[in-house]
RNA sequence: CGGGGCGUGGCUCAGCCUGGUAGAGCACCUGGUUCGGGACCAGGGGGUCGGAGGUUCAAAUCCUCUCGCCCCGACCA
């Protein structure tokens, strides 16, 4: 490409409505505009990069069994209406109607599709398992789009379904696709975890997150050096059990006015982990009374699950005083458990002296015994884990940080063909519903993801494998005659192999080209100019001078990455699509798994690559990867 | 939906409080000089100030409504 031709719209300035990194890099870098809240134009570059995400992930999906079809984007609303989901999306559903007045929506994820294509074409155990996905646009009418590609109202998402005859072939399945989720992220170069989560309105009860780590994430996430990591919506844990303590009586205590867990832990002199936090909620008609450390926070959607009600919401204070006798703020299990659906959280521990409230005004219980006062109660795991907390599995201490979902993948076992009637025939002759499992991509939030892991201040560091060109030539002065013939030749040369390369033609000021060329962050950048021309390194016509010149870039290579301070070695290498007999790579020692990405940031040390490059033209022929 | 903020040329923003009929930088066009980190000189084009209504001799500026956008919260596959 010639970027004197190219629609890259750069942008000097961070553009006003952007908050993040990713969103103002997108933006600057000529890949994104807005065309409405949460709805975007992608451009020629970013798109580049788009498809090469989506190509990573057909290549995985494909090597896993997958099979990629194209669904309607519009669907009738009665196939909604069956699955119940036509009211239970709620306004994010976005819903049309046509010029007959039917209704339709826009698919937001589209198991409705697909189980009524499956349930009219599968009949039999021997067509199963299937897994079959779509790479589409969808539709999401967030209340409030945010953060640019990250939380838009229109995105480009990989969705695939699996079905299957029971639960074991729905677990192979599973494990397959977990593991090619794995694959898509690592060869985008992203570093992730894998989080046990919340499966939320859709049901089902295993599920796992792909979080990649960044502070400006909007999920919380905790993980522990066993490997546990969880979202904070589902994260379990252990708190260090407390010594036993001497059983005392039970007393009343005058709190005047103390409601809040902070009144009445320092009015009457004792931590707020001491207290009893006690909740009412109304779980539809059912009111219950969820118990927590006074120093926890209630995690709803804990809650919700223990309850099995989507929405539980708190009572009012006319409800608490009717329910319990006491106003808001004196509320406590005590003697309430026959007349309440008392939960206490897991993490109370019997033999301990607690504070609750006395059910009536201004009066608080000490020296609560939960084995004595609270006998036979239900227990759940209601609070929601903090910082520190231990491990539910290897008990050491949790470590809180943030990461961006890319990807979900769920066991969703019967919600959908059983409502939509998906059945098969087994091996007996005896009719039975099709196990399904759902797994999504989000293909542009994972662009954006990328760009938020990857950048440094003066733009993106794309990584090699999803880079919307691998080598970026830029001839300083197109005035120059041998310059630009060196720069053109070069161009000529690497088009000819199928190198993936963008030539700066414009014929702008150097600073100019070296900023956008930061920006847009190719990974290898060429810089060519009458001073690199002029210490005599050019175009090689013999085999001879080519040789020399290689070594030297070896070395002012090896030079680059002794500089970052990288451990490496230079291996000998494929020429791959470049051809080529002689070339070398550079990789980057690394100890954890993600050896494909740690040589594509040794690759991407664009800033000092080009310092050399300024004394030392790129010989052609040469080659990294 | 609640709270806050903002809409002025393609972009970033000043002007609004204290009404007097629109400005800067960047970008763009022409010519020239320049050319290794967002050049310089000269000349030039482009906005009626998100929209509607009102107050006023006069509104970008004050008032009302409305639309759009951003942030916080609530909500949420």
């Amino acid at each position: 490409m010639r970027q004197s031709q190219a629609f890259i719209p750069t942008l000097k300035e961070d553009p006003a409505d952007a908050e993040l990194i990713s969103h103002k890099l997108m933006v600057r870098a000529g890949m994104l505009r807005k065309l409405a809240a949460g709805i975007y134009t992608i451009l020629p570059l970013g798109w580049r990069v788009t498809r090469k995400v989506a190509q990573i992930v057909r290549e995985e999906m494909d090597r896993a069994g997958c099979q990629e079809l194209l669904l309607p984007i519009l669907m009738p609303a009665e196939l909604w209406k069956e699955t119940g989901r036509w009211e239970k999306y709620g306004k994010e559903l976005f819903r049309q109607k046509d010029r007959h007045d039917r209704e339709y929506v826009l698919g937001p994820t589209h198991e409705e599709a697909i189980t009524d294509l499956v349930r009219n074409h599968i009949r039999s155990y021997r067509d199963l398992p299937l897994n079959l996905y779509q790479i589409q646009t969808k539709f999401r009418d967030e209340i409030r789009p945010r953060f640019g590609v990250m939380r838009a109202r229109e995105f480009l998402m990989k969705d695939g379904y699996s079905f299957h005859t029971d639960e074991a072939q729905l677990a192979e399945a599973y494990d397959r696709m977990r593991e090619a989720y794995a694959a898509v992220f690592r060869r985008c170069g992203l570093e992730f975890v894998i989080v046990e989560a919340d499966s939320g309105a859709i049901g089902g009860d295993v599920n796992h997150e792909f979080m990649v780590t960044a502070d400006s994430g909007e999920s919380l996430i905790f993980s522990s050096q066993c490997g546990y990591a969880a979202t904070s919506e589902s994260a379990k844990f252990k708190i260090a059990s407390l010594a036993a303590e001497p059983v005392a009586a039970l007393e009343t205590r005058s709190t005047p006015s103390r409601k809040t867990v902070e009144e009445v832990a320092s009015f009457l002199s004792v931590e707020p982990a001491r207290l009893l936090k006690s909740l009412v909620f109304f779980a539809g008609d059912e009111a219950i009374l969820a118990v927590i450390p006074g120093d926890r926070e209630l995690n709803e959607a804990k809650l919700s699950r223990v309850l099995g009600h989507p929405a539980p919401r708190l009572a009012t204070g006319e409800e608490i005083e009717r329910l319990t006798g006491g106003p808001l703020g004196f509320t406590g299990p005590v003697g309430l458990t026959g007349k309440l659906r008392t939960i206490l959280d897991v993490c109370i521990q019997e033999g301990r002296n607690f504070v609750t409230g006395g059910n009536a005004r201004d009066v608080h219980l000490v020296n609560v015994r939960v084995e004595r006062d609270i006998p036979a109660v239900e227990r759940a795991d209601l609070a929601t884990a903090r910082e520190g907390d231990l491990c539910p599995r290897c008990g050491d201490r949790m470590r809180l940080g943030r990461g961006i979902e890319v990807g979900h993948i769920f066991k969703l076992g019967l919600k959908y063909s059983q409502a939509m009637g998906a059945r098969y025939l087994d091996a007996e002759g005896t009719e039975r519903i099709i196990v399904m499992g759902t797994y999504g991509i989000g293909i542009t939030r994972t662009v954006a993801a990328v760009i938020e892991q990857l950048h440094d201040a003066n733009g993106i560091v794309w990584p090699h494998s999803i880079a919307p060109y691998h080598v970026h030539i830029v001839p300083v002065n197109m005035n120059h005659d041998p310059t630009r013939e060196a720069a053109e030749a070069l161009y000529a040369r690497l088009v000819a192999s199928g190198v993936e390369v963008i030539l700066d033609d414009r014929d702008e000021r150097p600073g100019a080209k070296f900023k956008d060329a930061d920006l847009i962050g190719v990974p290898l950048r060429v810089t060519i100019g009458e001073k690199g021309l002029k210490d005599g390194y050019s175009f090689h016509t013999d085999e001879a001078q080519l040789a020399e010149a290689y070594d030297r870039m070896r070395e002012a290579y090896a030079a680059v990455f002794r500089r970052c301070g990288l451990e490496f070695v230079i291996v000998e290498a494929d020429s791959g699509a470049i051809g080529g007999d002689v070339n070398h790579e550079f990789m980057v020692t690394a100890q954890t798994s993600r050896q494909d990405f740690a040589s594509d940031r040794a690759n991407s040390c664009g800033l000092s690559f080009q310092r050399i490059c300024g004394e030392a033209f790129t010989p052609p022929g040469w080659n990294f990867r």
